[in-house]
DNA sequence: GCGCTCTTTGAACGTTGTTCAAAACATATC
DNA sequence: GATATGTTTTGAACAACGTTCAAAGAGCGC
């Protein structure tokens, strides 16, 4: 009957520890896509990837590491479709208009994995992760870059890229968690522009 | 040696129904104000209040329902705070600063209960609760009331009402989780005057 | 006394994250 | 080729978890 008694064990010689680090990192991000959190578990990670969950706890480390893998790989999306968002020589206020929209659309397309950045809240004894700071750090100086040209004071303009940035962090967490929708039919994206307009005080343009 | 051979297992007679709930709810809110929401187990909450696990699934319901039930207090305390604070006979700008304020007061003294709110997130198929919907839209009804004097159209109050809403949820948030701090040294109560005087258009009263 | 109902519980089931020690492979050394 | 070394991979085990089950105790009407 072609049964196995004693399987191999030893390395496969399949992945490197990069392709392997990687495999584990998708793997990961697809459940949490699928399932969110709570569909993130050792033991199911290490079944879709046909392995045993030590192996990921060799190569990776615990469940909060494998969570900040995936979100360092969420960061380094979105910073990137931020990016891709703004390379035009659109005047400044469309290029925060359509910064904001950017990120809304990719949290609109990805809910559950943008907001396992959010959810995933570490010990408060530890320190703040480096890669995690720089990462937040890069995608604000994207804004802050887009803000300079209508606010030329540096500490003014530090504090506008904050409060925009929580504001849009805020219309993204409540749309996610379908609390938005309770308090108005207005799309987060349409708030946003609402948001912008007003903050920083534009001369007011329907926008059809 | 005075050993119990045999506990009776019956009714105790010591709380009534009511009681017992206000017990595992204010015992469950202690627990995730000390150590968040992973430090809220059935097990352990139980053994806190001195009773079997069973007993809170008898009168209660699973974790979810207990959560549900710190959540509902959490925003009844948070609703009883702002109406206080706005109890007075202020500007109208004066009042949305007031409530601002202590909206971010209330999250800073209890970060953790009132995180609890944001991140327990119930399951995509089950039905938005009720008594959720109708807390959150108490809360708002609030602000609108603030904010009706200068804005008096309705469809425009109603979406600058979530806007800033969700801007307030959004500083509180990044606030909380140390996100904002890496990004500003300003505290989230300066940024969200910022964000009021801009949104509002107040004539920019440089406020001492 | 008996029976009914509600409360409370110990024990059990299945699952989880994590760790341990051993097995299996790859590679270097003799 | 044989032997030793180091890394990868794993099955098994441990403690804890949420949850459910059936039974035991307590109060109450009769």
């Amino acid at each position: 009957m072609a049964r196995v008694e004693k399987r191999g064990t030893g390395p496969r010689g399949e992945h490197n520890r990069d392709e392997f680090l990687a495999l584990v990192t998708k793997a990961a991000e697809g459940l949490v896509r699928r399932e969110g959190l709570r569909g993130l578990g050792m033991r199911r990670l290490a079944s879709t990837i046909g392995y045993a969950p030590n192996s990921i706890y060799n190569a990776v480390g615990d469940l909060d590491a494998v969570t900040m893998r995936v979100n360092a790989r969420t960061l380094a999306r979105l910073q990137a479709t931020l990016e891709a968002a703004v390379a035009s020589d659109a005047a400044p206020q469309d290029k925060a208009l359509a910064l904001a929209d950017a990120y809304l659309a990719f949290v609109a397309a990805d809910p559950q994995v943008w907001s396992l950045v959010y959810e995933h809240q570490i010990a408060p004894d530890s320190a703040f992760p480096d890669w995690y700071a720089e990462a937040l750090g890069q995608t604000t100086d994207l804004v802050a870059r887009v803000l300079a040209p209508m606010i030329p004071d540096p500490d003014e303009r530090r504090q506008a890229v904050a409060t925009l940035w929580a504001a849009l962090h805020g219309l993204a967490s409540l749309s996610t968690s379908r609390k938005l929708a309770v308090l108005t039919p207005e799309s987060p994206r349409d708030l946003a522009r609402l948001l912008i307009r007003r903050f920083l005080g534009a001369p007011s343009r329907p926008d059809a």
